[in-house]
DNA sequence: AAAGATTGAAGCCTCAATCTTC
DNA sequence: GAAGATTGAGGCTTCAATCTTT
């Protein structure tokens, strides 16, 4: 088998040969997160393509689709996906233009916005659902162990960058 | 210790009462990775920014730095990073305007440009260097084993994905 | 004043089209 | 015609500023 053909290992050995051997496992590990990040929204933007969704839209259909009434405030969903509040701005302007979400005033506060997912959302969160999980999540080229332990590892850097809330109010 | 305070396990437990058992570990690997991308390029962006660089133009500088003679044709440098060729085009316009980089005309082949390191550059690609290694890739909280398991893993998938050449022309 | 959402600006990425050179 | 690079467009993200409602 061939050795220096994957770029990162590339990398890892100029680190090395400058003196950085304490940090080459790092970078190592950061430039892996980088590039798989990029290969997997390659994938599953590609699969959500056909419906008209990227994988930021559907994150956001997907959490109206498991909430209690398929409807949530704007900034709820910023929270929970950890996005910054222009985003979701943004991702509900497209979903409400292909007719998924649709705006609804907040009856508890006047400042707040309601995004409610629509039955054409839910119609397009079910099939479009079925075929990211079939060709992307469940193809993905590793065994069951490793996903944990891929969880499990990302968990943990998440939980020690205080990620993770404790639930501790 | 809480449950249900991670979104990411809080999704998993959508996607297992809605009959999705079997992609739900493909879903929580790649969302993990998605939001762990997300943290560590704003890590790595935030302390770059005093230098004027991002994780991107970075990249390219490093590219550069370790490079036999300091220079390499654009083409090359988007090849190596893995990244398209109007990425590298505004990534160098950057590094230009900043006196990181400097295009020179490929003697070899009118069509290609060479983008060369200056001095400048070289500078500041040992001061980022210094600080984006003691800061972030030695400051990963996560053990020896943990970040070559993840590397271990994330190769694999690239591999599976056929990410990685085999030196085999 | 403070919170919720939107707007405009700027950065990165990709794709399609274009221009130059081989 | 094909390859290398650039340009323009469109999408996502963040930040700062703004506007409305509490």
């Amino acid at each position: 088998v061939s050795i220096g053909r994957d770029p990162i290992e590339a990398a890892v050995e100029n680190w090395r040969r400058a003196g950085w051997s304490e940090a080459s496992r790092g970078m190592a590990a950061v430039t892996s997160v980088m590039r798989a990040q990029q290969l997997m929204l390659q994938r599953v933007d590609e699969v959500l393509k056909p419906f008209k969704l990227t994988f930021a839209r559907y994150e956001v259909l997907m959490l109206l689709r498991f909430s209690r009434t398929g409807a949530l405030p704007a900034g709820k969903v910023g929270e929970r996906l950890q996005v910054h509040p222009a985003s979701v701005t943004n991702a509900l302007n497209r979903l409400e233009d292909d007719g998924f979400v649709a705006r609804v005033a907040n009856p508890r506060d006047g400042r707040s916005v309601l995004a409610e997912i629509t039955p054409a959302g839910r119609q397009v969160a079910a099939d479009a659902s079925a075929v990211v999980n079939a060709k992307v999540f469940e193809q993905l080229p590793l065994g069951d162990d490793e996903l944990d332990a891929l969880f499990d590892v990302l968990r943990n850097l998440r939980a020690g960058w205080g990620d993770i809330g404790d639930g501790l109010p």
